[in-house]
DNA sequence: TTGTAGGCGTTATCAA
DNA sequence: TTGATAACGCCTACAA
């Protein structure tokens, strides 16, 4: 006889396997098989069981099977800031996927600090999650991290950043072809002269983002003016020193990596008396519904966040049911939203009057 | 002999406790012990365990742990949407008190379905989280859900909206008196005929703020028109549809109980050619970053967010410890932040116009 | 088909 | 101070 089998049920302590097996009087096993319907209970049986399982209000122990199963059907998500706005869509994303196939979000903050994710990720590995959605913060890892996760045989995929140290698994989004387009929109809608805040450059996709932006200047023929390119940290704060220091120089464009830095150029530009789009043209990246409705009402190249989340975690699941095939990095596109802040309507109108002018 | 004495180590296999036990010598006590720097172990038996502990890459099983001290440190927060912009700040705020106390979050969504929200507060209780943070969803609990609730024994703490049928212990804001406060600023800004876009009703906080509306026009002797009260559910769309049935019957001040449905109003009002504020005063709920920077510049209520989620995180950590004292309801002060969209500089400077055009 | 008993990795009780 | 050893609640060979 067990040890386990004499009286329980006292004490608000929830009902266990046991309880219920002895309330219906037959093994561990059966209600296991029971309650995981698994296999071929006999039909009498499985209602003996079930009807104990209702009486006793049992409720499987998920902390039990996790640890009998090594799996704990959660995911770990690490984002530098699910306060700033780019992240919650990214965020549900990963939750929607991760809940359709029974896992949910651990989710931590980094604030884009090595410290903060080295916490974050030995505790989730310590909680022994399945698996990790990661945005890596700017600076490498500390190799003893890096071993401590090969070791650890958890998967990981990054998401909107890559870092092929760790891991080619990655779901992002094209940010050189954004950055592309968002460049010749601005040229197209006749600046000349245009700048650009960057993310920080150690940041994979603020690099793509560089390179898209010089790339897109060249192909149209304008110059490259390094004063007009000052490196951010994607936060508003950042964006608004370098609104100051970008805009004294007076650009005709601007070109914003992504929308908290743009609305702290907004607020430079504010101070400094300068209006978009009539003194600068603008386009940014992130685009949120309520752009559409506030002037200037911002051209934006807009990234697809909740399939950014729910890929990665479909990814990442994959992974963890060990799917083996070789590294993917699913890349998604981006599109331009054009509206105003760029000045194209401002600029073609300008042009049309020109022209009729010419006419008259 | 333990039967745990055999050979481990091989295939990736993290290292146990055992594991480290037999390479220092000692017993799982000792080994324990020092992990969690307990007591009085010996200095000599305490630095053979700790080398063995690096030798070996040792990391504790928090899922064991968990399932010995039944304490998960994890605590689970359901919130109706993420991707709704006033939710991340809170769930930061919480984040972050959870954090500083050695909890993760563990979090869900329920888009204000009473099925989802049973569905996930299911598995958080199964996953043993110390305790959960609850945006409460519309409607009521179904009986079994809050017995099973009662007996499961893991405290709540409810977010943003009261639900004194499941517990009294909340983190709430003063509706009431931001709602009262938006609808005096209206009325000091020159309007008369002022509308409503409410939440759902059924939720705590929005019946607040409808009251907080009506009591403001009674106070400041203004009309209610039931036509210009419309209920939302502090969804965009909603605020869409609200808007152009509210707007057609020309009101000249709305309040708008979220931010979402202050954007769907603002769609609306495009669409019928109205501008704000020049045809209508307009104050919100919810305050960003960024809504000082677009036009029209909206006058807010703000609402402490990541205090209400590290408030409401603290409480529910007290109570998890055992705190036994009486249910608390915090409620945080609402800061209304005057800007543009009111039109009180409008109205201010007609109302100079006319004292101007008085005295010629 | 069903039962028995050992294992998952920790903590905790009781002796020694 | 240490060490055995029984929980914790569930899964799962291996037997029957």
């Amino acid at each position: 006889m067990s040890p386990r089998q004499n009286n329980r049920q006292k004490a608000g302590k929830a009902a266990s396997i046991y309880d219920v097996a002895r309330e219906s009087g037959v093994s561990v096993f059966t209600v296991s098989a029971v309650v995981n319907n698994k296999s071929h209970v006999g039909k009498k049986l499985r209602e003996r069981v079930e009807e104990a399982i209702r009486k006793l209000k049992y409720r499987p122990n998920l902390i039990a099977r996790s640890l009998a199963k090594q799996r704990t059907h959660t995911i770990g998500m690490i984002v530098p800031d699910i306060a700033n706005p780019f992240f919650p869509m990214v965020v549900r994303g990963a939750e929607d996927a991760a809940q359709k196939h029974g896992y949910n979000l651990l989710l931590c903050n980094s604030d884009d600090s090595l410290d903060k994710e080295e916490q974050a990720i030995e505790v989730l590995l310590s909680k022994r999650v399945d698996g990790i959605l990661l945005t890596k913060a700017a600076e490498d890892f500390r190799p003893p991290l890096r071993q401590m996760i090969k070791e650890a045989g958890v998967p990981f995929v990054l998401v909107m950043r890559t870092y092929p140290k760790l891991t080619k698994d990655a779901v992002i989004t094209d940010d050189y072809q954004g950055a592309y387009d968002a460049v010749c929109h601005l040229a197209r809608a006749g600046r000349r002269r245009i700048g650009l805040i960057s993310g920080p450059l150690k940041v994979s996709n603020a690099m793509a983002r560089w390179q898209g932006f010089h790339d897109a200047l060249k192909a149209k023929g304008l110059p490259f003016e390094k004063e007009l390119m000052v490196e951010g940290d994607y936060r508003i704060e950042s964006g608004f020193r370098a609104g100051h220091a970008l805009l004294s120089h007076r650009p005709d464009g601007v070109y914003v990596a992504n929308h908290l830095m743009t609305v702290g150029l907004l607020r430079a530009a504010e101070e400094m008396g300068l209006t978009c789009p009539d003194d600068f043209g603008l386009v940014s990246f992130d685009d949120y519904p309520w752009l559409g409705v506030f002037r200037p009402k911002l051209t934006t190249v807009e990234l697809p966040k909740h399939q950014l989340g729910s890929e990665a975690a479909e990814l990442l699941i994959a992974r963890m049911s060990g799917s083996r095939q070789k590294a993917v990095v699913r890349k998604l596109q981006p599109e331009l939203r054009i509206r105003e802040s760029c000045g194209f309507a401002l600029h073609v109108s300008k042009a049309q009057a020109e022209e009729r002018s010419a006419n008259n």
